[in-house]
DNA sequence: CGACCGGTTGAAGTATATCAAGTACGGTGG
DNA sequence: CCACCGTACTTGATATACTTCAACCGGTCG
């Protein structure tokens, strides 16, 4: 699941700022690999295929992968940096649905149409390994063990989702900050970094619009996160302090009160009574 | 797409009430058949694989379809009737995921894992397909028409949790219920019913979750929304008066701010200023 | 019948959106 | 180099929509 770090390092393109989309030689083979690596699929060595092959996109800081209704042409898979996927309301308002990094599938909402219902864009300087339509579903055909990575990968992308829902419903914007933040580390740590060192990537307002709340809120959350002990925050920079109360703390579902975060940092009052199907 | 309803008619099982799970004759076939069906899948007519047979599992109203934490055996799809998709935490607060109608996946969170993440329950007398994972592997696998098919439906199964955070995110309690109200709508005219008159198979509390909000609040907004004259509500039957209005309303992104609603039924004003990415 | 559940409605407190002002940072151009 | 600008971020004051607690009604089921 993360022998991937290292390779990384070691399989860069040349230094040569060129970067052409159908250069076909040796390290193509490296970028069929590379993407196996990504989604966790270990095929034995069947490079039998010499015609499904991803191709390296670089991206600087703020340039868009794609646009929201861009025709679908392939599906995208991070190899580095972060992106942010999100929609833009006719009045303007920019909702973010999700912040793609290392291994995340970019894209995949297309798979039931035939344009990009969200956009994507770069927060940093990044890069993507893009499969064709045609090839990604020749790929999945030829290779099983690649068909359920990229099941696994929709399925984690899913899960996601599934997490934006906990962290948007229910919950004081100060809990929703706490789970965004724990989220955010259990991500640096499955990816071999440090979970306590966060650097955010995206601004307070793209994390407002993902929480669900006004970014004003989220400085304020910010302070008070680190009010109550549980983080450092300098910028975008966040330390955080005390990951298992961090967590703990993320595990409640509505206001916390201000008090009981004074008093003790973990634990806010349950919201509604509890229901339980027959 | 909809070629579906006659269909469903035509193949129900034999009204003897007993079911078993393993019962194995022609009726299979027709099986395999409707699953295709079921989610939009057209193989010219290649039943050369009697090993891949979905099973017809029915279930009462409350009946649980699968728990948290069960270790995953099968892909369901829904025939009939309405499930709900949800997670109880720790403090016995549940949270809505999705509520699931005829044609829809259910279990697929459980791809990258192997157990389920989140509990199933039939909100009304159902019926699902189940298919064991390794006949899902198999079929998938030998049908690329089936493979695309699995994967156009776990994408709108994303697109619903998309649906789901932009009714949650940022957005005033009667504007997510007139967003819900809205979507619902749309489902019941891709499957042929009229859109105008809805019959709702949850509770409030249900609605409540799944959009954020408190049970109350869903009343109070109910309340609101047929005030306005948009819906007539009675219990859980609503009727859509003006679905335009309903859907202009709908478009809003925060604090219709209850004048508005009263003076005209649509554009709420905007939330937070626009902000495009270079 | 009594208990329970789902739904509605009321009253009170509060967390958060909104508006507004002010700081800090990074780039651009003089 | 410094002045300038725009963007990101912070902090404060106010208004309000929501949660919460509570009482109540109408079903349904045991």
């Amino acid at each position: 699941m993360n022998t991937l770090a290292t390779h990384d390092m070691s399989i860069r393109l040349p230094a040569s700022g060129r970067l052409h989309t159908a250069v076909v030689d040796r390290r193509e083979w490296t970028c069929l690999h590379e993407m196996f690596d990504l989604i966790d699929v270990s095929v034995g060595d069947a490079p039998q295929m010499p015609l499904a092959q991803p191709t390296v996109r670089r991206l600087q800081s703020g340039e868009m992968l794609f646009v929201e209704g861009a025709p679908t042409t392939s599906i995208y898979i991070v190899r580095t940096g972060t992106f942010k996927v999100f929609r833009t309301a006719e009045d303007g308002y920019e909702q973010v649905y999700a912040f793609a990094r290392r291994g995340d599938l970019l894209g995949c909402d297309a798979l039931s149409g035939e344009r990009h219902l969200m956009a994507t864009v770069a927060l940093e300087d990044a890069s993507v390994l893009a499969l064709s339509l045609p090839n990604f579903y020749a790929l999945a055909q030829s290779l099983p063990a690649f068909d359920r990575g990229v099941m696994r990968a929709v399925s984690h992308s899913m899960i996601d989702l599934i997490r934006l829902s906990d962290m948007m419903a229910a919950v004081a914007a100060e809990v929703r900050l706490a789970r965004f933040l724990v989220h955010q580390a259990q991500r640096m740590s499955t990816s071999g970094q440090s979970a306590r060192c966060l650097r955010l990537q995206m601004t307070r307002r793209d994390i407002g619009s993902y929480l669900g709340v006004a970014h004003e809120t989220i400085s304020r959350s910010f302070a008070a996160l680190a009010e109550a002990g549980l983080i450092e925050v300098e910028q975008r920079k966040v330390e955080i302090l005390d990951l298992d109360a961090l967590r703990q703390y993320a595990q409640g579902t509505r206001t916390p009160s201000k008090a009981d975060l004074r008093a003790s940092p973990c634990a806010p009052r349950a919201r509604n009574s509890l229901t339980l199907v027959a």
